[in-house]
DNA sequence: AAACATCGCAACCGCCTTCAG
DNA sequence: ACTGAAGGCGGTTGCGATGTT
């Protein structure tokens, strides 16, 4: 079957289906393939800006939140050392995102400027020399616990609101047609969520001693050498 | 209360790198 | 070894939220 090629690709702000959509493709296919899974999603996206909100916005292991004073001090800190390596400097903060420290730091220029022009005389230094304790707090699931999500068929509705008014919880649907239940409805947390994309219903058909997918991946992904899952969604896709 | 300024964040753009064929 | 496609990264922009006058 041939989709048609010519859709013009949405953009501009995601909607929380899409998100859905991604999330629930992103479980099946990895966090890789981006255009294909930007294809075979059915979004109207481009693989980069799949690939961006996954990354920036829907990766389970996001923190969600201010940056701690911890973390913006860590920040300054290894800027001097590396420089504008958003996503370095983001893989030593875990959970956060290079688009954050990248913004971030644009707040913190903005304000070191407008108060290094104040007061003119005095040069300010970076606090880059204030003590960093080493530690770099690993606990990294500060996941909203409270959201709901209604899983059926393929279909997305926000249920609960969470972080800076917007919506980060949805409820995605699916059906899941290999099963003698013909659908199934089931509500659960953010959480849930996220494990459930780390350990999704395709365990079921998931060849035995099929856990292809270390550990700290945070999703299985059919390129996995030993991943094959003849009734899933993607082998009959 | 309205108008304006500033801030914070999400998303896009374009370039560079990597990798498969 | 070469080439094109896809991914990754840093810079930039747009817009809504919030603060200030």
């Amino acid at each position: 079957m041939v989709v048609k090629d010519e859709e013009e690709v949405r953009k501009g702000p995601w909607t929380e289906e899409e998100d859905g959509q991604l999330a629930f493709y992103v479980n099946l296919f990895g966090d890789r393939r981006w255009d294909f899974v930007a294809k075979v999603s059915g979004l109207k996206r481009t693989g980069k800006s799949c690939r961006l909100r996954w990354v920036n916005y829907l990766h389970p292991g996001l923190k969600r939140g201010k940056l701690t004073p911890h973390e913006e001090c860590l920040i300054i800190e290894y800027h001097t050392k590396l420089g504008n390596r958003w996503s370095k400097i983001a893989g030593k903060l875990p959970g956060r995102t290079d688009n954050e420290i990248k913004n971030f730091w644009r707040a913190y220029m903005r304000k070191h400027n407008n108060n290094s022009q104040e007061k003119k005389k005095t040069i300010v230094p970076l606090s880059s020399s204030t003590s960093i304790s080493s530690s770099v707090s690993s606990s990294s699931s500060n996941f909203p616990s409270h959201n709901h999500v209604q899983l059926q068929s393929h279909k997305v509705n926000i249920i609960s609101d969470d972080r800076t008014g917007r919506n980060n919880s949805f409820s995605l649907d699916y059906h899941q047609e290999d099963k003698e239940s013909s659908s199934s409805t089931q509500i659960c947390s953010m959480d849930e969520i996220w494990n459930d994309i780390a350990l999704p219903e395709i365990d079921t058909v998931i060849r035995p001693g099929c856990d292809g997918f270390d550990k700290g991946a945070m999703t299985p992904s059919i390129w996995d050498d030993n991943y094959y899952c003849p009734n899933s969604l993607l082998w009959m896709i």
